[in-house]
DNA sequence: CAAAAAACATACCAAGTAGTATGTGAGCGG
DNA sequence: CCGCTCACATACTACTTGGTATGTTTTTTG
């Protein structure tokens, strides 16, 4: 069964080419997954199907290894923010805040993610990859929950107000993920830049629009 | 150049069958795209092929005339309350409500909007499909520049406050298009339980998370 | 009611693609 | 230096799918 042909830390290369999962993520963030080939893949590496066929079994599991690193960078730039002495409306925002940045540097990764979230809705064919297409949302939902459970500490210490936990925190995922659509870095930008950007939206987030009375 | 198969208004059927369109959205919605295939919409329709290309004369023109028609929703669901005599920051939370109940009663079509947002990102292949999504994209842009409009207003009269409308408006309209991914109706749902999320989205959006001092 | 057009269905093809089977050169342990 | 394994490349196949060409039936029109 697991023939253990990948290993879960993503795979370095020692040659002069890009590694097989950044390639197969930019392919997949500009042309979608289906639109993309592992010819496509091949190309971008500078190489040809055989080498990632000695890698991966089958284009989807290739997709949920670029998805599985993906929510790792994810889990890695939140957790370290999210406990501490602050009140929880702090932490929260410092949450949203690193996945944010998360976003914008993972920009081919997330992209990818987000088409797995999406991906959940569609039919996937072979038992196999129902059951590892529900592992990934599993992930997902674990993600989400690491929101929630800080939302909830705000409600409990009067840090943050809000008609339903587990709806604001989907509207202010929402609004970051939503950055893979729409961001792109500029030439010579900067990581100031980036996190002159998040800290906006984590304020549209925490503030809401209208104007204190 | 226009041989004007396709009137601009939404064809209803007059058969027993569910029209092309909404096939199309269904499939679209459930599967992606590139996924699909003609035979599967035509098999939904309890038709063949030749049904559709009697209609549309290619694929991209299909999913393009389904895109239209969510952006015609969308519209048709904002722009009637978004003049008055109330303040900005009133009359934009309206039309971010009149959204967010568009994209759950219109949720098929809706979803086929988002991938068509992507999918700007993908390289079209001919120049005509280029051009088409140009035009789609212009029509989004139009569409996002709605809510910029009477949140520059908001700004004006002192019923919103923002550190940038532009990023502003963004993160809120992420937050209310994400809804194609995470909301399916429960069986029974009625009207009022969708106008109770609604309402909490927009209290989100507008109130944010942090607790009043 | 005849003829033309609309509204489909059927049959077919060329192109692209996931996956496989097999070859091959380089490194390496013994 | 020999054989074995790793890391790919090459060649090929079975199948899917967008699109077309061509029937066939129903509706409309003069």
């Amino acid at each position: 069964m697991s023939s253990e042909k990948n290993p879960l830390s993503p795979r370095i290369d020692k040659t002069g080419n890009i590694d097989i999962l950044t390639a197969a993520a930019e392919c997949f963030m500009e042309q979608g997954y289906h639109a993309t080939s592992i010819d496509d893949v091949a190309r971008r590496l500078g190489a040809t199907k055989g080498r990632i066929y000695h890698y991966y079994r089958s284009k989807t599991e290739l997709f949920f290894d670029v998805h599985r690193e993906g929510m790792r960078r994810n889990f890695d730039a939140v957790t370290p923010v999210m406990k501490g002495p602050e009140p929880a409306a702090r932490r929260l925002s410092a949450m949203f805040r690193q996945h944010a940045l998360s976003m914008m540097e993972n920009l081919a990764l997330e992209a990818v993610v987000v088409q797995g979230v999406e991906m959940h809705r569609f039919g996937a064919t072979t038992p196999e990859q129902r059951r590892t297409l529900a592992e990934l949302m599993t992930v997902r939902n674990d993600f989400e929950s690491l929101f929630k459970r800080v939302a909830y500490e705000g409600v409990e210490d009067g840090s943050i107000r809000t008609s339903d936990v587990s709806v604001a925190v989907k509207v202010a995922l929402g609004a970051i993920n939503w950055l893979s659509i729409w961001y792109r870095p500029r030439p010579a930008e900067t990581r100031d830049d980036r996190e002159i950007l998040a800290d906006k939206i984590v304020d549209s987030i925490m503030q809401g629009l209208n104007a204190p009375d």
